[in-house]
DNA sequence: ATAAACCCTGTACATTAGTATCGAGTCAAG
DNA sequence: CTTGACTCGATACTAATGTACAGGGTTTAT
C-alpha cells in the first residue's frame, strides 16, 4: 500500500525543503505528481525513493544534469535498448573511475594516519606528506605540461 | 629540479583557466606563490600537483571547503598529531561510504545492461527498473517518514 | 626596440543549486 | 466553523564556483 502525502510530509521524510522538491520538479528530476482538486501535490512512496537517490548521487559528485540522465535510463520510452545499454556502460566506466580515485584517496589517508601513529600520540608528526603519495599514485593521466620559460 | 612557470603555463598544464587559479588562491586552496619583481606569479611543480588533486577531489563530490580541509591535513603547523589523525580517520569513513555507494550504483547499472542484453539488441527492453534494485540495496539509512494524512 | 603574447588588479557577469517571501487559497482538528 | 498549519504560483534573493572584460604594465622572440 502506497503511502501518500503532501509536499511537506515528503520533504520531512526525505530531509529536504519543500522548495527543493518544487525546484526538482521544475528541473525535470521529479515527475509532475497528481494533484488534489485544490492543486495540492500528492506523493507516493516512489517519489521518496527517487529523492533519496538524488541525494546520494549528489554526494557522489554527480550534477543534477547527470542525475537526470541517470534517471532517464529508466524511462525507456522512445529509446532503443541499445542506446540505454551504451549510456549505462558509459556510466559504469565513470563510476569505476570514481571508485579507483577514492581507493587511492583512502590509501593516502590511511598512510597519513599510520604516520601519525608511528610518531606517537603527542609531539610532532613527521612531515606528513602522505598526500603526496596519493598524488604519486593517482597521477596517471599526467600530461607533459609546458616547459620552463 | 623544479619546473617553474607563470600562471598561463600552469593553467595549461592543469587544464584550468588562469582566472580559476587566481580564484583558488583567493580562496586559500593554493598558497600565494612567489612573484617576480614585476608582480608575475611564479609556480613550481608542486602547485600543478595540488591543482590536479583539487580537480580529482571535485569530481568525487568534495566541495572546495572540504578540499581545503583535506589539504590542511598536510599543513601540520599548530595542529597536534592526534588532531590530524582524528580528522583523517573521519575522512576515511567518508571516503569508504562513498565507495560503498558507488559500488551499489555500479551493480545497479550492470543489472540494467544485463537486462538490456537479455532483451536482445533491438525491440523493447523489459521495464528496466534495475535502478530500483539499486534503491533497495542502498536504502539502509531509511527513516520512517511521516504517516499518511 | 618593437610587437605579439602574456600578466596584473579590480569588478562585473554567469551558472548551478537551491531559499525566502508574498498574497491568496486549503486542510483538518477541536 | 474557526483557526493554525499547510499549500499554491510567482518572483526575487543567496551561496558556491567560476568567467569575462578593461585598462595598464611585462616578457621575449625577432
Amino acid at each position: 500500500m502506497a503511502q501518500t502525502r503532501f509536499i511537506g510530509g515528503l520533504a520531512k521524510a526525505a530531509g529536504v525543503r519543500v522548495a527543493t522538491i518544487r525546484f526538482y520538479e521544475r528541473k525535470g528530476l521529479l515527475p509532475a505528481p497528481p494533484r488534489r482538486a485544490s492543486g495540492y501535490r500528492i506523493y507516493g512512496e516512489e517519489t521518496l525513493q527517487r529523492l533519496r537517490f538524488i541525494q546520494r548521487a549528489k554526494t557522489l559528485g554527480f550534477s543534477l544534469r547527470e542525475i537526470q540522465e541517470l534517471l532517464a535510463l529508466r524511462a525507456v520510452s522512445g529509446r532503443t535498448c541499445l542506446d540505454v545499454r551504451e549510456r549505462a556502460t558509459h556510466k559504469i566506466q565513470d563510476v569505476e573511475g570514481k571508485i579507483r580515485q577514492l581507493r587511492h584517496f583512502r590509501r593516502a589517508l590511511q598512510l597519513l594516519v599510520a604516520q601519525c601513529e608511528a610518531g606517537g600520540t603527542q609531539g610532532d608528526c613527521p612531515i606528513l606528506d602522505a598526500l603526496d603519495h596519493f598524488r604519486a599514485l593517482s597521477v596517471r593521466t599526467a600530461r607533459a605540461g609546458s616547459p620552463v620559460r
